[in-house]
This record gives C-alpha cells, sequence and structure tokens, in this order.
DNA sequence: GACTATACGGAGCTAGGATTCCGTTTGTCA
DNA sequence: TGACAAACGGAATCCTAGCTCCGTATAGTC
C-alpha cells in the first residue's frame, strides 16, 4: 500500500519489520486456516514469534489484520476471473461454475473471508473494497455472456454472487463436520442453470 | 416443561414469576427480530421490565434463554411440516417448497434461531433437540413423496435440508438490507426441483 | 395481619480478549 | 564504532458483556 512507500525524505522500511509484517501474515493465515474467526491477537503473535506490541505495528487492529487477508483472497479471486475472461471460452457458464467451485475451496480454507462475507465482518472488509470492485467487474462479464450463451438463466444478475458464496461460506464452519458444502455449492449451481 | 411443573409436595409457581417469564420470553422474542444474535441479557431483562436477576432466575443463562426461543421456532416448523404431511397434497415437492418458504420467512424476524443454526449456536440448539429430532423425521417423509412423486431430484436427501436453511439464514443479516433471501431461496429450490 | 418460601432488583464481580505503553533492542547510516 | 530513529516485547490496562450475590419485596397461606 502506498501508506507503506518511502517518500525521498523517508528512511527506507527496516529489514526485520518487512520480515516481521510476512511472518505475521503468514501466521494469520495458518490459524485461520483452521479455525474459526475468532483466533486470537496473542495467538498469532505467538505462531509469529513476535510480541503482541509488533503486531499492532503492523496493523492498526484486528480488522486491520483480517483485512489484508481478505484482500489478498479477492486479489486471487480477480485473477482467476481474469484469466476466466480472458479464455473466453465455448461455454462460458461452465467457465463460471468451475471459477465459483475453486473459490469455494479457497474460502473453505480462510475462515478471515469467509467472516468478511457474513456478517459482522464488514469492517475488515472495508479493506479490500477496490479488489471487490474489479470483482464485481469481472462477474458482470461473466455472467454477460454466459446469460447471452442461454446456458445461465435470464434473471440471474453477477450482484447475485456475493450473496450465494456468503450462503455456500455459512455451511463450511468447522463445527459443522458433516455437511457437505460441495454438495450445496452444486444445487446453487443447478439453480443458476437455464432451465431446459 | 416437566422441570416446571409442581409435585404433590411442591407450592405451584408464583403468578408473578409466571407472569414475568413471559415478559422475558416476550422481550427476547422482539429484540431477535430486530437486531443481530448479539441482543445484550441487560436489554432483554430493561424491554421486559424486570432486573437481570430476574431473567437469570428464570433461564440458566444466555445459551437457554436463545434455547427457548429456538424451541418454540422448531415446535412451529414441526406443526407446519405436520399440516404438510397430513394434508397429503398431490404435490409433495410444490408442499415441501412452500414450507421452506413459510419457514424461511419466520427464520426473517428470529436472529436466536438463525444463529442456532448457524455456526456457533450448538448450545442454543442443544434444548431444542427433541423438536428438531421431529422435524427431521417429517422432513424425511415430505421427501420421500417428493422423490416418489419425480418432482424432486432423485439424489436429494433430507439431511440436507438444514444445511439449506443454514445458507439461507445467512443472507438474512441485518447489515445486508439490500440482499434478497427470497430470490436465493428460489435459486436453491429450483436446484432441487428434478430435471426435464 | 402475620409468616415464610419465593421471587425480585440491580450494583458489582469476573473473565476473556483487544489494545496500549514504555523501557529495551536493533538496523542503518555516517 | 557511534548515534539514533525505528522496531520490538510483553506486562499492564481497558472494556465489554455475561453472570452472581444478597438485601428487599411480595404472593400465598393460616
Amino acid at each position: 500500500m502506498s501508506a507503506e512507500q518511502t517518500t525521498e525524505t523517508e528512511r527506507p522500511v527496516r529489514a526485520d519489520a518487512r520480515r516481521n509484517r510476512m511472518r505475521i501474515l503468514e501466521a494469520a493465515r495458518e490459524l485461520f486456516s483452521h479455525e474459526r474467526p475468532d483466533v486470537q491477537m496473542d495467538d498469532v503473535a505467538r505462531l509469529a514469534g513476535v510480541g503482541v506490541g509488533t503486531v499492532y505495528r503492523h496493523f492498526r487492529d484486528k480488522h486491520a489484520l483480517m483485512g489484508a487477508l481478505v484482500r489478498e483472497r479477492f486479489a486471487e479471486f480477480d485473477e482467476r476471473l481474469r484469466e476466466a475472461v480472458d479464455a473466453d471460452a465455448p461455454d462460458p457458464f461452465a467457465a463460471l461454475c468451475e471459477v465459483l467451485r475453486t473459490n469455494a475451496a479457497s474460502l473453505s480454507e480462510d475462515a478471515a473471508t469467509r467472516y468478511a462475507l457474513m456478517s459482522g465482518g464488514e469492517r475488515a472488509f472495508a479493506y479490500a473494497i477496490e479488489e471487490a470492485e474489479e470483482f464485481m467487474r469481472l462477474s458482470e462479464i461473466l455472467v454477460g455472456r454466459a446469460r447471452a450463451a442461454g446456458s445461465l438463466r435470464v434473471d440471474f444478475d453477477a450482484e447475485e454472487i456475493p450473496m450465494i458464496m456468503c450462503g455456500v461460506c455459512s455451511t463450511m464452519d468447522p463445527g459443522k463436520p458433516d455437511w457437505d458444502w460441495r454438495r450445496y455449492l452444486e444445487l446453487i449451481l443447478d439453480g443458476m442453470r437455464a432451465r431446459a
């Protein structure tokens, strides 16, 4: 982010600081990949091998830390979407489904982004606004093509995609190990398909 | 519940106690119908016009209070299902859809039960185990009929209904006022329909 | 009207977890 | 090798929300 860049009169960021920032993010990724979104700042610090104070030096608060993860994840989503758009495959609906499946798989090991998509996560989500906008822009392109191809139901709108992702996320909780979110997603994808 | 019944040697429950219990439940219903599940015990007490201590006299803890609401709600769901089963309509899939729509509408004004269905709500849900079992029993009957009638996809299992309800609940958050859970539910119902 | 088991009220206690503060350490530059 | 700004560590602090405690009030009974 530009806030981290040095201007001509400032010193460059110290090497240890840069390293610690990476370690903190890595620790947070690791913890959020297994646990619920109630990961604690102290745990992140411990796993990263730094003090809590250092975590707060790099991230204003917990929302900012989670926000950084959300931002990474949405950047990944955007890249995936961009590839699908650029590939311009003959079956755009299949491409859209595939993107949604892969995104869901990513979300299944990222409780931070799941939380951001679901209730209460707005503050973390605010750190990924640009990525989210790009996400919608690209989604609309793909949805438009799939609809034009006649494989996606005509009344489907790209705006519904975040809602769908949220719904799928809600079925991924570690507390419900016997729920099969893949199955659930397929149900929804079938619902999106144009009727014969 | 039987725990409240008097045995021959005990005095009956005092009238003010009974009245207060009702007031507390009413206040809780009211608050959970508008707010998120983070309603506070003090707020419930204030709206009910009693002290917090009184709330705790009637409900061991917050989970127990929410559990009482969940129990009520599932009893309502069960009654609805039972009616559908008894009616034995010619189109059981349509009946199932209608039940799911009506249940969803109830859930949209009951954050307590939404919470119980979603992550973290297990402890409150534990107060409605009997109702939940009956719910599954009745759901299986209706699902069986709909599948037999050929209108529900053959690979659909009644076990998936709670997962679906959870997904729909996740889209009802007051923080996402522009999401249309009815629309989302229809998508899923379409996904459940047998392919032509 | 008096008696007592119940119930009530709400100030205050507690625990968990985010965040701050400040004395110490360490890169970086000259 | 100093000198010093930048970074660090982690004990201490703050805050919130659930819950307890105990002195007071009252329904039910004789």
